[in-house]
DNA sequence: AAAAGCGTGCAACAAATGTTTCATGGCCGA
DNA sequence: TCGGCCATGAAACATTTGTTGCACGCTTTT
């Protein structure tokens, strides 16, 4: 007989089944086709559902090799558990050595990354941008190397609403500015594992003081995405690498100001006009050859 | 306070969780972080684990309007169940009107962003990494919306090599930098269209002093790309929307500190642990829950 | 200082869970 | 046809589950 791939308890089940009695068969295919029910529901509520007995369960985990259901519902939980590193499993890739380590080392982060960028829900985003819309006033917040996003946010923004923006702490100690949020206006606040205390204060002062708080983290478990309104979600471990990745974020900072800007309508653009009319003026640009 | 998005059971109880009785956080917080363990596990269990009441768990349900705690794990055990419709398709970019024009904004360009990530050359990364392990000192320039690529690229360059790596313009004008720049050193310059001026004297600065000049810009032709010994490219525009993308400058810039921390060795690896527990010991970060 | 309110842990409760036993009915070999 | 075997459903079992009432301790209020 050849061993069977006894890896995943659904493959168990799977080999098993054609040598068992004809009703557990029946409930075996149930639980194949439905482990997420499995491992969620109760015994008797599925054999209600599958139209059969309850003990029925019980004697299926038996006869595949288990001590009860329990047993067999704990190894499908154990089984369907979302992986705590990556979600996707090309992460076991082989280190590679050679001249071209580094290269390689390179695409596959950048692989990840673009990867990643897909799955970053969208919906989120043009929520929070709606409630920056309706912001009378705009706080960023972040820290350490967070706080490069937080600047390009920063900049984007007071692009075409350049009185209404501030960066958190641009001006002197962040608490003088977490003194001054009011209701109605909105703040961001932008951080990962670990989590900096600054970040976290920020967010409780914005929390408390009955502003709009959006939070930019990789978690919703993050500290600062507690009481926010809107937490827009990136995967920071998701490439290899030693440094947390940043992509993520960037990617998600510039899509809730380009949303911001196109809900913002004429009334932003003609903002963003002048504002661009001025730095030409000031000859910040290299004028491009005609 | 704009709409709270009330959509899954966790936003719910995260937007509840900061005006909770201590205790109800405590348990709150661990849900939130083991929504799974709370969606298979018994409430007895969870309770064992987190170090809890059980009674805390029906009352933390109750709290956040659930009428106990069955009621919120069935809730948590439908937000998790794995959608019967393919994961991505719902990436479909037909809508360009109507309500969802804002969401369809933002997966295009999440979409186009992880696509040019995919463009970019790994081997001119992998050699300017090299160009910078090598470089006895490293400066970083980056103005306007690069500025925040360039602060990133420095705070991640500082973790490993704190003495040689250093923001152009950081200590004054600019100009004291450039006047500074030595033969063996490095330089590294973003920028894209419009490019500044600003920018732009230092790539010439750079290249007249003899140091190994970096360009990280949207074109072989961008007025910074010239006389440089590397330049890496990104797509700025790629993306739909109004500002240039960042994205790709930001993976550059990440993809390239990660393999110059890799050829720095052992040493590298050393001084960045040195760092990581001064800026533990300083209390920066929220310890992680255990 | 006393009282009122609230948060919290403990213990008892009823309901629901997984398991086992038992009786039934069909099947095959003698 | 009979007798043993096994699959199957129903009911009874001990456990475990989620829940609730109660008492203690803390803070705030009068």
């Amino acid at each position: 007989m050849a061993e069977p791939a006894k890896s995943s308890p659904l493959s168990e089940l799977r080999i098993a089944l054609p040598s068992l009695p004809l009703r557990l068969q029946e409930v075996g295919r149930f639980v194949a086709a439905n482990d997420y029910d499995a491992t969620t529901r109760s015994m008797r509520d599925l054999a209600a559902e599958a139209g059969a007995d309850p003990a029925a369960f019980t004697r299926l985990a038996k006869a595949i090799g288990y001590s009860g259901w329990d047993q067999l519902r704990a190894a499908l939980t154990e089984a369907r558990r979302p992986s705590q590193i990556s979600p996707f499993s090309g992460r076991a890739k082989s280190r590679r050595h050679g001249p071209n380590a580094d290269v390689a080392l390179v695409t596959d982060k950048l692989e990840a990354e673009g990867a990643g960028l897909l799955r970053i829900p969208a919906q989120p985003i043009a929520d929070a941008a709606r409630a920056l819309h309706d912001a009378k006033r705009i706080w960023i917040a972040g820290y350490r190397s967070c706080r490069s996003v937080a600047e390009l946010l920063n900049y984007e923004l007071r692009l075409f609403r350049p009185e209404q923006v501030q960066l958190v702490g641009a001006s002197g100690p962040d608490d003088l500015d977490l003194g001054a949020f009011r209701p109605g206006e909105a703040v961001i606040v932008i951080g990962f594992l670990p989590y900096t205390h600054a970040s976290v204060r920020v967010a409780q002062a914005a929390h408390r003081a009955g502003t709009a708080l959006i939070a930019i983290a990789d978690s919703l478990s993050a500290p600062m995405a507690e009481g926010a309104d809107h937490v827009l979600l990136f995967e920071a471990a998701s490439s290899p690498g030693f440094f947390p990745s940043l992509t993520g974020a960037i990617a998600i900072a510039q899509s809730l100001a380009a949303v911001t800007f196109s809900l913002g309508g004429t009334t932003a653009k003609k903002r963003l006009e002048t504002t661009e009319a001025r730095l030409a003026a000031a000859s910040t640009y290299v004028p491009e050859k005609g």
